[in-house]
DNA sequence: ACCTGAACACCGTTCAAGT
DNA sequence: ACCTGAACACCGTTCAAGT
């Protein structure tokens, strides 16, 4: 049956990708399935492979949405009003924030693993350049006679530290106080710095 | 058909534990599954029913026994011969070699979330304070005159941080250096360290 | 060209029926 | 009491057939 045409291409992956965040948003990656998005936007289960190779790669476009929210989330232009150890701040609350706001897409975007594959989209490594460029920013401010390498593990370090809270967090029961992640990462990134500041010194 | 009663409850419950830690090992959770877990140790599906409460159940026992090798692998012993710095640092190389060794039941534990539970097994809770027990030690040597709800937040800020490191690694594509991790962790808790005495001494 | 519905090879889970 | 095999309600994916 059927030629009816009603969407183009773009149209439909629209469509489905809105439908499976949602879907994401209110059950759960466990919970989303290609016949559900197929069933919420009108269309068969078949009707995806036009437009997503399978469903990792629907995953991936998920994903890459997520990613853009995330960076546009992290404001770039409030942290350099800021001195650079409150921009690290800033960054780090908002990155815990967005965290809390979407568990659910901010789940996929870190679980979610591509088996055994060459690919790993080129946009997702460049969005992910572009984060470690904001926390390098702020750095380089506060450590000015330090190598580029030693700003970018240094920046990779603290946002991993910032996400590791966010992990545990997220998956609940590490810790019993409630309120206590924001804390965490502010004193994580305040030590860190502080005692870079010591081992430059010495 | 059939009434076999080869083998006790425990035992059938060790021979499906053991076959889903090896296809675990071999090809990851998202392909383990009940009907290949009982195809492998000879049992229908079915069976498995008298032994785990449900799919869920198989994979929190499966994560108590993960558990009980990560604690078994920090060395608590060796550490105690130690200074409380190099213990720390000792504890850190040793978290990361164990999600190096087993990363697939190591991802299992971190990533598997009951949804919505009551439950939370009692005795995986129990290991994870005793996890956090290890790490308060030596900090508690190194700060005396914190408090001990102080000592717990560092505790669970560091292990946050090299979780973190950890979670990174594991899903690749974020870290171009690739002997980084440990670099990193090691520095991470160097300057927790020293900027946390600074705090103190100011 | 676009879309469907049936088909295939998988899931977790239950339960009557067999020993 | 223990265990199975069929059944149920799901999956992702493909593809002949329809418009």
């Amino acid at each position: 049956m059927a030629r009816r045409n009603e969407h183009s291409r773009d149209e439909l992956r629209e469509m489905a990708l809105a439908a499976a965040e949602t879907l994401l948003d209110q059950q759960g990656s466990e919970a989303l399935s290609t016949r559900k998005i197929a069933t919420a936007i009108g269309y068969s289960a078949g009707s995806l492979y036009q437009v997503f190779k399978n469903y990792d790669d629907l995953c991936w476009q998920l994903n890459q949405r997520t990613l853009a929210m995330l960076l546009a989330a992290l404001d770039t232009d409030a942290a350099q009003t800021l001195n650079p150890g409150a921009a690290l701040q800033r960054y780090g609350q908002q990155y815990l924030a967005f965290a809390t706001q979407w568990p659910q897409r901010w789940s996929l975007l870190f679980e979610h693993s591509t088996p055994l594959d060459l690919d790993t989209p080129d946009e997702l490594e460049q969005a992910i350049t572009q984060l470690f460029g904001k926390i390098e920013q702020p750095l380089s401010q506060l450590f000015t006679d330090r190598s580029a390498e030693q700003i970018s593990e240094a920046a990779r370090t603290l946002w991993a530290g910032v996400h590791g809270i966010a992990v545990l967090r997220a998956h609940n029961k590490l810790f019993q106080v409630q309120g206590g992640a924001d804390a965490m990462a502010s004193t994580l990134l305040e030590r860190y710095i502080l005692g870079w500041q010591q081992e430059i010194s010495a």
